[in-house]
DNA sequence: CCTTGTCATGTGATCGCGAACAAATACACT
DNA sequence: AGTGTATTTGTTCGCGATCACATGACAAGG
């Protein structure tokens, strides 16, 4: 900058007017100072200016399952969203999300200095470790249940689930089985709540559920254990990799979809358009999602307040080939 | 820190030779200074760690489509050997794959002040772009094709597409369909170029490629054109989510698999077994790829020379059940 | 003509840390 | 005891920016 500032022939303060856009400087002092910038191909320096002025331009994301489709996305969505708003965005991925590894992430994202923090948790587990985590830069969590503690955004799962089940029951099944995702998982526990509630509200009965761990293999599995009961005409699965697994089973064991049995899943992920048969769906808005969190995340900076800390996005139901009208016996 | 050194009875230097495991520090004074640091919850200002030292411990991932299977998972490698390795990560992911966009992504990460660049840049115009970088800071490629002027890690892509075409071909198919990805990816060019050589080498004849963006859409649509060819008995798809669109239009046309048409995919995408039927592919190792990219980044920052500055790993033919004999007619 | 206010620019201090050097202390060996 | 060397600790400086304040120039108003 001192180079810039001798080139130029002004002060360093100048230079520093210029590059902050700072007023009061004139036009051809200004018209220098860029030509020196260009000119020495000068770049400031971010950490001198972290130093001084105590903002890093940073957020930190802290994610898990990150290779997966849901949480990709997000994390796309978050950091379109934070480019825009002028942030630069650091990762730190769980390999598992016991609260001791969230806690270290979160503190390795604080020690690198950043001014705050989206958390990819879907676990119940995290979301008290986050809750616990006594840290000074605002927070804010996605994906993660409605009773989270800190301000977060979600789909409203529980909704998503209960018009499935509902779209079932509308076809005249006369009750839905549900696989369900790993326990600890909050999406797992709203789904199978809005899955329950509907059921009860149509006075159906409320069938064992199978579970699974979001996996294809997973679904397959519990795909093989439900074939064996021939009273089964629907099922609702907590997500759509499942639902695949859960298709695979069915045909293995012959039995036709939608024509003996009628299933749901649950993310809509791009493929589900072209499964065998294209599947019936829930709509999660991953990358709306992540660009909603940095946003709440960017006012809670700015100081907004905690006027709208819970955010609830309502999901869409996508209609396709696997779901049918119940063969009446 | 004056703060830790003063509760510690000692200077601020000893406090930074205690936390850099500088030698020469008495036990009990560390421990003192240790137990100061506890009381006060002090942290290391990164910032200015980094002002003084020019080091950021910072490295940044340019990625493009991170919302994919593939890009994901190696943004997951990465981070996680990053981590390993003591770096953080920060990301900026492309909209397009222009040279423009990418040399701003570069900029906007050299601003920040990494200390190194790995570009997930399956495109051609991107490597061009990354070529043209005019960057300070060392830059590994990753999933890019062999030519790549910069260092990179790739698999070696014409391989596996040349095994599985040759699969295909000893299956006693008399020629092989390829379903390419979009021009201008070096995935696209190099897997076709694997077919291509697969076919020539066995005499058999070169069919008119179909091309696809990728998605399980186009790969539908390019099966819908192909089911119209009653020729067709065998199919290279250049990856597996195209691969998925292939089965659903065969399906549809009737076309059982792999009883009229076998299809080999490319990526083996953790779907891929549990497709209608499953899918025999060509596995990818992405995680793999990304862990390595950043170690061979991590070489360069250490000065180790470009020894070896190009790596290709070799992929692994997946056999599943959408393959099998060529009916004679 | 002198005050007052606005613009335009410069000066020095400061952010928190590590590097270089200096000083003090401890230990070893005559 | 005296000298030399190794260990341990402290002091000063500077990294590259911003901030608070000072200064000079000029125009407007009395």
């Amino acid at each position: 900058m001192a180079d810039v500032a001798r080139v130029a022939g002004v002060s360093h303060q100048t230079v520093s007017r210029v590059l902050n856009g700072a007023p009061h400087v004139r036009p051809d002092t200004r018209e220098r100072v860029l030509a020196a910038i260009r000119e020495l191909d000068y770049r400031p320096n971010s950490a001198a200016r972290a130093l001084v002025t105590r903002r890093s331009q940073t957020l930190g994301v802290v994610s898990f399952g990150s290779a997966l489709y849901g949480p990709a996305s997000m994390l796309d969505g978050i950091e379109q969203a934070a480019r825009s708003a002028g942030y630069f965005v650091s990762v730190a991925s769980l390999r598992s999300l016991d609260s001791r590894s969230v806690q270290e992430a979160v503190d390795r994202l604080r020690d690198q200095g950043v001014e705050g923090i989206v958390v990819i948790a879907p676990q119940i587990s995290a979301v008290s470790a986050v809750a616990k985590v006594s840290s000074a830069v605002p927070l804010v969590a996605v994906g993660s249940g409605s009773r989270s503690p800190v301000p977060m955004v979600a789909v409203d799962n529980e909704a998503g689930a209960l018009a499935a089940t509902r779209h079932l029951l509308d076809l005249d099944h006369e009750t839905v089985h549900h696989v369900a995702g790993p326990s600890g998982w909050l999406e797992t526990k709203t789904r199978e709540e809005g899955w329950r509630k509907a059921l009860e509200a149509a006075g159906a009965r409320v069938p064992q559920v199978q579970s699974g761990d979001w996996s294809a293999r997973s679904g397959y599995e519990a795909g093989l254990r439900i074939a064996e009961d021939r009273e089964v005409t629907a099922v609702f699965c907590a997500n759509d990799h499942m639902a695949l697994g859960l298709l695979r089973a069915f045909h293995e064991a012959g039995r036709s979809i939608p024509g003996d049995i009628s299933v749901v899943g649950f993310d809509d992920i791009p493929e589900a358009a072209y499964f065998a048969p294209p599947l019936t769906t829930v709509r999660q808005p991953f990358g709306e999602l992540g660009r909603r969190a940095l946003e709440l995340l960017v006012e809670e900076l700015a100081g907004v307040g905690h006027a709208r800390s819970h955010m609830l996005v309502s999901p869409e139901m996508v209609l396709r080939r696997s779901t049918g009208p119940a063969v009446r016996r």
